[in-house]
DNA sequence: TGTACATCAGTGAACGCGCGTTCACTGATGTAC
DNA sequence: TGTACATCAGTGAACGCGCGTTCACTGATGTAC
């Protein structure tokens, strides 16, 4: 039993890690095996080791930001998920819809980076996706105790962040990321 | 003078034509010069005389469709341009929401389809993106009379049908598009 | 305790294919005379 | 009017590069004795 039990699932953890931070910025076609692979410190041989494949990973990585950087984000945000309130949604509509998120390339939500990236991906890809939707969805449900509101919110969200990302250099693009906010408030 | 004067300018807009339905489809990096060429009866090598590279032909495609596509979409929706008002802002909810324009994969709008891919391409391409999205925009303002209403609604738009063209196949993304519409329609 | 061994994560070269782009050539068309 | 010509949109073969994937090999590690 060569190295130990826990090792290959570490490198395994590392290579989804570098794949997200660079599927994010990068874009699904935009990053290769091989930047993975140099960003987690190996070579590009070892990658089947550890995936079937390149769409494999795409889909670990869009699994693994809920546990990971996810979670980290919500704990920055000031999230208890013991004890959600109408006070936390607001919370949340506000880092979430805040510039630090919006310039946070790296750490960004993949709900943001990735929509195109996932509409023409796998199943499994999208089932992965659909568990980050899902997240937010019960978050604000939990919170403000209407899904219909929480389901309002997940979209003023989703699209004042989209467009502010897509034109990222355009007044435009703030100007509905700002009203957005200002309108999941009010929700 | 060999050909008609008009001649070029016809078989560019065949080419930019194709582009746009097939980006639509498959996505900048799913669509290669000879799909589109073929698609507009051509061969590969032509390309050129009209574009200087692929990323040219992308923001002519995205361009394109505000006054092409885009039009026929607004006459067919019973937007009259003339008598923008509250009721008209309505009808372009429910038809920019509504189930039909989802499934039109070839007649989607690109804000839709493409906002990943956008984010990543050239100034160009942004310019155009944004150039669709500031007409709709300027659409909602003109029927309700308030900036801020109609940027939420843009923003309601795009998160609601982002969600629901990445998830074609999941009940929740339909559920946030059918809310986005609610709250739309509210605002 | 020390040593030989088996395992398998990791290496790095190679393969093969696709695609954006280039280029020499073709041939349809309008013009000059 | 008819014919030779110049132009340039369109053709199709070729180039070159990048990247996903494969594969024979290496060497670090834990185990058996």
């Amino acid at each position: 039993m060569p190295y130990s039990p826990e090792h290959k699932e570490k490198t395994r953890k590392r290579i989804v890690e570098a794949a997200r931070i660079l599927f994010n910025r990068y874009g699904f076609n935009g990053v290769t095996i091989e930047m993975v692979m140099e960003e987690a410190g190996l070579t590009r041989g070892g990658f089947y080791n550890h995936f079937e494949n390149k769409e494999a990973l795409f889909a670990a990585a869009v699994r693994g930001f809920l546990m990971g950087r996810g979670a980290q984000w919500r704990e920055e945000a000031g999230i208890d998920m013991a004890g959600l309130s109408p006070q936390m949604a607001q919370q949340m509509l506000e880092s979430y819809l805040g510039t630090k998120h919006l310039g946070d390339l790296e750490g960004q939500c993949p709900m943001i980076a990735l929509p195109s990236d996932v509409a023409r991906a796998s199943a499994d890809v999208q089932e992965a996706y659909q568990e980050l939707l899902s997240a937010m969805v019960w978050l604000f449900e939990e919170s403000v105790g209407s899904r219909q509101k929480a389901l309002s919110m997940a979209a003023l969200c989703i699209g004042g962040m989209v467009l502010a990302r897509t034109l990222p250099s355009s007044e435009l693009g703030q100007e509905v990321r700002e009203a957005a906010l200002e309108a999941a408030r009010a929700v």
